[in-house]
RNA sequence: CGCGGGGUGGAGCAGCCUGGUAGCUCGUUGGGCUCAUAACCCAAAGGUCGUAGGUUCAAAUCCUACCCCCGCAA
């Protein structure tokens, strides 16, 4: 099909691979502009940008897709094509610009609509302790991720699993799913399914001030954040004045009847922390604030870390 | 010139302000104890104190410049 490819990070690389391999006519690529990355502030382009170059694929990286210079510019690029692709675009998309292709714009999103619909629904899904998730293809409309779904398709969360291993194993996902869509629809076979809106839930974007720990929270429901949280924001909490961001940590049922937050038990390789719901975490790596990561035993050794102390 | 923390045996830290013997908690090696041990006891090895200058009788410590690592902010 003819179509334009709207994506920017790592999860929207294999779509994109997927979408050449297949054979589709890839008119244009929208992708964020480059950012200035890490404290040398070294000018990146984004993923998508990269592949789109090494096939000598149009690129369009505007800042501004809201203005009538920017319409009159991109609406008959988009009217010309079949469909519009967006997998992690990063923006949100005006009207004209989902009605303007053929077959409107159809989003890969990664999360089993209609929960969690928004930005990071893969954080989400394993902060929030679930065991299963996915990609929705689905027909974009105005609203957030409330568009008709396409094509679903599940996979296990790992008891262990963070952010980065499931988001490369949902962009595989959702590229096989993106093209089986494509082929349906080539075929006229689509089935637009809509969402029950009384099942959406949402998955925010995450900030800096998310990774602080609650001690109120079980100790299970800390460590889920944990991997959801990785590699940002991480999940920290303050020991005497210093950020220390707990990377592994086991939750444990707590006999003690200690204050949440505090410090129960501090032993060779690791140490606990009271949690809510008759739980503990027990640390087994850190990152300390200005350090790199390293094994609790290690930290520990020159902290002289006490039972009673206070985090937070 | 964005703000800040740091570089001390293999690891994590103290010592620096108020110059004068290289310290702590571990690890490693050897020995001991024990039915046994990742536990305990004894002993040993292992350090250009980031680099280069400067001040001084004397610098990990004070001064200057530089290199590297990291957190925050973007």
């Amino acid at each position: 099909m003819n179509l334009i490819f709207m994506g920017t990070p790592a999860f929207a690389v294999p779509s994109l691979n997927a979408l050449i391999a297949a054979g589709h006519n890839i008119h244009a690529v929208f992708t964020q502009p480059d950012k200035p990355v890490g404290r040398k502030q070294i000018i990146t382009p984004p993923p998508v940008k990269v592949i789109a170059q090494q096939h000598n694929i149009p690129i369009y990286q505007p800042t501004k897709i809201r203005t009538e210079d920017a319409r009159a510019e991109i609406e008959p690029l988009f009217q010309s094509v079949d469909v519009g692709i967006v997998a992690a675009y990063g923006r949100i998309l005006p009207g004209w610009m989902l009605r303007a292709p053929k077959f409107g714009c159809i989003n890969v999103h990664s999360s089993l609509l209609p929960k969690l619909r928004g930005a990071a629904p893969i954080n989400w899904a394993i902060a929030n302790g679930e065991i299963e998730t996915g990609v929705t293809i689905m027909q974009m409309d105005e609203g957030l991720d409330t568009g008709a779904m396409l094509r679903q398709g599940k996979t296990p969360i790992g008891a262990d699993e963070r952010t980065p291993e499931l988001t490369a194993r949902l962009a595989t996902l959702g590229a096989s799913l993106l093209i089986e869509t494509l082929a349906n629809a080539e075929r006229g076979e689509l089935q637009p399914s809509p969402q029950n809106e009384l099942q959406a839930t949402y998955a925010p974007i995450l900030k800096r001030e998310d990774g602080q720990i609650d001690w109120t929270m079980s100790a299970t429901n800390i460590r889920n954040r944990m991997r959801g949280f990785t590699p940002f924001p991480g999940c920290y909490s303050f020991v005497q004045g210093q950020k220390l961001e707990i990377t592994n940590c086991v939750a444990e049922d707590c006999a003690q009847d200690a204050e949440v937050g505090t410090v129960v038990e501090v032993v060779k390789d690791s140490f606990a922390i009271a949690c809510g719901a008759h739980s503990q975490l027990r640390v087994t790596e850190v990152l300390p604030a200005g350090k790199r990561v390293m094994p609790a035993r290690d930290w520990l050794n020159g902290a002289k870390l006490t039972v009673g102390v206070k985090l937070g």
